[in-house]
DNA sequence: TTCGCTCGCTAAACCGGTTCACTAAATCGG
DNA sequence: CCGATTTAGTGAACCGGTTTAGCGAGCGAA
């Protein structure tokens, strides 16, 4: 009744557990009529090799893991993610390698990782100071990171965020915007503002660095920060709106943008007139909504193919651990999300609706 | 220089293997300071339990699939899949189980399957007569099909897709909508558009049922098939412009219905005015676009969820096949991208515009 | 005829853990 | 003080395959 074990095939074939094995891995070492009874008699008993004995003995899990700092909830919750995972796919589609997204086990992201059951890791949205993420360093096993300055022993996969956001902020910069509401992603709770790191702290550099090139340094930026999701985005317009609105607001995601038009557009207001916003990512849906979101466009299948590439690769080369760094290029795709500022920026958003 | 190994391990903190193994899973059947010799130990030797090894002996991969039948790259261009991962993800995160997504090696999903790491199966997208799965029955392991009518040994979780898109046809026909496109689920390329099977098909039925009930019976439905992706809609779209353009088109998922409205603004169309659009799902994307979707609402992360907990259930009461069939709600959610039938449907596209 | 190869297959070791059955020593109740 | 438990730990079997080393038969060449 139980599962049937490649012994039990071997005995009704009346062979040995090689020639079973060897029938279904390499059947040209075998008698064409022997492997013929071999199959029947596997055929007759349901008998299907067991995928994890045969991933231990091989030492290969065929599998690589996606390294999240969220929970599956949280993460797919912005478009990006999909995105990503459609370029890594369209690698390991080919190889029959299985994608498994890895979120924190009970909080812990290095439980997580000591679980998973994968040959190398794609590491997304997490920096390298990371203290969880010591022991992985010292594990051997092949990673890729993406959106970091540095990993050791790590290929780096990234986009030069400064350059992306310092042009967006020029584009802002020269429609007239001089007070403008920056949502950066949100980090653990009690973070200060202006201690945020990686990502978010690279593009607020880039973000001052644009304006004052523009010859706008005068400028004041209202940094706010917001889970990065659609509701994420309205909260950011909430804490935004309290007071006077700035006539522009620049995101770390399309996602959130689109909460943040949404938000704006609940509350009456007229976008682009009322209110420029500005996306990061470039995801589909940003040319979905309207007005079409102004977003700073990083290549984000391209992003997964490559790190797919580069872990398979850093797998199959058995360990040399490779430490290139390779920057893709963004680029600024102005759409109807932006416009000049407004002159009546001083009034209360309640008399501009 | 090799991965050590828990013999090693063993070696060093001068006890046997098993003491090694309690050590990790165990502790309490451990004095404290051998325990901590031991953890020492490992710890010295960079030591970390081979998942592999541990997943073979406990038999259990702790791992569950979510088979597809397209690539990756496809499947994910639907904005449904992520959803549907959300909610499987609020199940299995706190159960630290991993969700791979299993789509066909090489064409091939009964390969796919075969070799695919896990203690269960959540099949979205397959009928029940599909030929390459027939060896799945019989394998043992556990399944639950989304959306299906019935599928032999396993939990079926599903919606009422007559029902729905009944609710949808009802509600154009109220509009005055007489000539409706509507856009079915691409199968195989060849098969003709009326052997469409299942999701496709119900819903097809559904719409004839409820023009009808509407007492719109001779309502003319202009049928055609796309790709599940913005693109496909668009292509949609296309086809149904050659010639007269409808006044309505019905789709089966609302990444399609988005794709037929960009399509349709870009040919200078005025929404809903000049064509109403009824999307199927209610992903978050279909209140972002402009005008909103109407679409049929369906509980998609409830779905994943409630997917996920059976799946569990029947892996930890081992086998017990249970067969049973859950239909979750679904509603017309009624927003901006429908209106009354515009009456010049009779003028060619490029006078409408 | 004999040497050397190839072919077809096998026994045993191995992948790296968990777990069962059991033992020796320590603890406990009466 | 004795028998019964409990505690702490062990050796061997087991999970279910792959792989290495090698063996006997058959065959061609010398």
């Amino acid at each position: 009744m139980a599962r049937p074990r490649i012994g039990d095939v071997a005995e009704r074939a009346g062979v040995s557990k090689t020639a079973v094995s060897f029938a279904f891995n390499q059947p040209e070492h075998l008698n064409t009529m022997t492997r013929e009874r071999i199959l029947a008699a596997a055929e007759e008993l349901g008998y299907r090799p067991s995928p994890i004995a045969r991933r231990l003995a091989s030492r290969r899990t065929r599998q690589i893991g996606l390294v999240v700092p969220q929970s599956t909830h949280d993460i797919f919750a912005n478009p990006f993610l999909p995105e990503l995972i459609r370029g890594i796919g369209d690698v390991c589609d080919a190889q029959g390698i299985a994608v498994v997204v890895v979120p924190p086990v009970h909080g812990s992201i290095a439980t997580a990782i000591k679980e998973a059951l994968v040959d190398g890791l794609i590491l997304l949205g997490l920096e390298s100071g990371h203290p969880e993420l010591a022991q992985l360093q010292r594990s051997g096993l092949p990673v890729v990171a993406l959106d970091v300055e540095h990993w050791d022993g790590a290929s780096v996969i990234a986009i030069d965020d400064v350059a992306g956001a310092r042009e967006a902020a020029i584009h802002l910069a020269e429609l007239g915007h001089r007070d403008v509401g920056v949502v950066l992603i949100a980090q653990h709770p009690d973070t200060p503002l202006d201690e945020h790191q990686g990502v978010s702290a690279r593009r607020l550099a880039g973000i001052r660095s644009g304006f004052a090139a523009a010859g706008a340094g005068e400028a004041a930026l209202r940094v706010v920060s917001a889970p990065v999701s659609e509701e994420g985005g309205r909260a950011a317009f909430e804490a935004l709106n309290e007071g006077l609105l700035p006539t522009a607001v620049m995101t770390m995601s399309d996602v959130t943008a689109i909460g943040v038009m949404n938000a704006a557009l609940d509350a009456g207001l007229t976008l682009p007139a009322d209110l420029s916003v500005v996306g990061f990512d470039d995801v589909p849906a940003a040319a979905w909504v309207t007005p079409r979101l102004t977003t700073v466009h990083q290549p984000i299948r391209e992003k997964g193919r490559l790190a797919a590439l580069r872990l398979i690769d850093a797998i199959q080369s058995g360990e040399g651990r490779a430490h290139s760094r390779e920057v893709l290029p963004t680029r600024l795709a102005v759409r109807g999300s932006t416009a000049r500022a407004r002159t009546n920026y001083h009034l209360p958003v309640a008399e501009i609706a």
